[in-house]
DNA sequence: TTGTAAGCGTTATCAC
DNA sequence: GTGATAACGCTTACAA
């Protein structure tokens, strides 16, 4: 008795030797229960014994299936990324999928080109961090009809399926906190809130807070920069040179932050002594650079475990809610600390 | 005009815009030194107009190659893997190969289980940490005629190929060094040396190195043992209590150092004052659990290259060495100090 | 240099 | 429950 020497076992070569038909092992070996007991058996049996292994390809390309998702993000070496991505694996291998994770390393043409290998994979859906891509991956995207879900932002144009934060609940926090140190003279040294939603929740928040005490915010107390370095450092020279100079400053978002107390070494005021620094942890740049930032830190394992199962639930054909906010966390660290009385 | 709405463009999409075949297209994106530079453009820019994503299942069906190398590895954990992961890595993807990470956790039917996983998602070639595996995975690689190399491990058959270390000259390498330290008495906690090649090596470069001062290893003065904890307390008993006892044990891996090293916590012995302890660092795991440990350390990263190369070679059809040895390195740390003139 | 067409190994849609 | 058979989208002889 001849068999195909040294080639690997096919379908074909396990129904001849099942004696059944190619269908039946097929269903044999994905759904099980749609067979009789006695043919699974002896379809089991032939495979084993051929030491039969699917050819995932050829699956894919009739299946139109690869039980694979794709993630994109910015970098690997973010602590807190991992957290999320480590959440989105853990879930999505529950549910029997496989994460294939790419980077691109903040460049915009190389995410573009890393998203497309990914679908070339032939992923079944993808997970983006952040909210502003390149162009030809949406037209991916659309195109290939792809279920996807940003993380780590909020659409404020309510066009994309995303799992974020809630910034006006953390601008709130962080404001309260700085209240109840006893802090009445506020300055903010916020993103650029025109068309992100983001910053703007972020900067509501914290002037409702203060609102809500009798405080109000005056237009020289709010400076608006964008989410640089630099940013940061003009716009603490700004708030430090206003009239009423404040002895706490909010800011934005973590680059702005250590932007702020870099300027604020220049000048060579101590923090927390002289101005306490506080800021939103959107990088986790604050924890790494400037250990002793305060900073609201956000729930970021959560949000790999929902970007999955809203992955998962489209890929059930299940509705889904497009937009989810998640809580954030108030991490009190030594930037802030209560006024000096006798400033 | 009508365009098949929403759906991803094919080749033949591509192709019809180009006015061209699927053949022409096909080798314009795959081998464009193959067609006319006027015909190249047309397809390019037919198929960028159509946004048109390569459908990589198909493709590996049709070409029977995915650019896919598969590593399994025991765990994620280990800083020393990682180094020959990051290795191995880079130097494929400097070929245009994606590498397929997969772990076990030491556990060889998760492994078996995974490299199936490996293969169904057609890797082309597969790199194995050790060289004891589950026959289903032999198996699988011989009846696939699928390229693999093992690492971390020299495969005393010459069956497999391999890339590993020079074992005798780390095993010269750790004895001359004590002998510099001015150590006399020796003796030697090995691994069991039967059908272990490398265990046998090392304990024949410690010989050797000896020997060539003149000192001889007595029966006594060696024990063999698994590599467990155990055993590496088991033995640090008996060669402690042997007649002539030693001012320096050598211990055939990082595992054995370690519950050798326990053994002498145990019994209030001191190390490096009482007696020195060396090892040959197997897993790592001597510079994670007992940071002082002086060991052979071995090539990790230079490993991970070699296999990838090993590996690239043989996809493109040309002769490879089957077994290669990289040189260790010792590293000097205090666990190992001159012996006491008066003990 | 380009076109034609036969697969690649599965799954899925039908009948039976 | 099971069996034919037509896709699935691409590559690659072989022809032209």
């Amino acid at each position: 008795m001849k068999t195909r020497s040294s080639k690997a076992a096919r379908l074909e070569d396990v129904a001849r030797l099942a004696k059944v038909s190619t269908a039946t092992v097929s269903r044999a070996l994905t759904l099980p229960h749609k067979v009789k007991a006695r043919t699974l058996e002896r379809v089991q049996q032939a495979a084993s014994s051929l030491g039969y292994v699917a050819h995932g390809a050829a699956r894919a390309l009739a299946s139109r299936r690869t039980h694979t998702v794709g993630a994109v993000v910015p970098t690997l070496d973010n602590a807190i990324f991992a957290n999320t991505i480590q959440a989105l694996q853990r879930t999505l291998d529950e549910a029997g999928y496989v994460l294939l994770l790419a980077s691109h390393g903040f460049d915009a043409d190389i995410e573009a080109r890393v998203t497309r290998t990914l679908i070339e994979r032939g992923v079944d859906g993808l997970v983006l961090l952040g909210t502003t891509h390149h162009p030809d991956i949406y037209r991916m995207i659309e195109s290939h009809n792809l279920p996807y879900v940003l993380t780590w932002a909020f659409d404020e144009s309510g066009n994309h399926p995303c799992v974020g934060f809630d910034n006006r609940a953390a601008g709130i926090c962080i404001a309260e906190h700085l209240l109840g140190l006893g802090h009445r003279r506020f300055a903010m040294v916020s993103g650029i809130t025109a068309h992100n939603e983001r910053a703007q929740e972020r900067l509501a928040g914290v002037r409702d807070a203060l609102a809500a005490r009798g405080i109000t915010l005056l237009s020289g107390q709010i400076v608006e920069k964008p989410y640089t370095h630099t940013g940061g450092r003009e716009g603490m020279r700004a708030v430090l040179n206003s009239a009423d100079s404040p002895t706490a400053v909010i800011c934005g978002n973590d680059v702005l932050a250590i932007g702020a107390m870099a300027e604020c070494h220049a000048q060579g005021l101590r923090v927390p002594d002289d101005v306490s620094i506080t800021g939103f942890d959107d990088m986790e740049m604050a924890s790494l650079m400037t250990p002793a930032l305060t900073t609201v830190r956000f729930p970021t394992a959560e949000m790999g475990i929902y970007a999955a199962n809203h992955l998962l639930a489209r890929l059930d054909g299940k509705a889904v809610e497009l937009r989810n906010k998640l809580p954030t966390q108030l991490i009190v660290r030594a930037s802030a600390a209560a006024p000096k009385t006798a400033a």
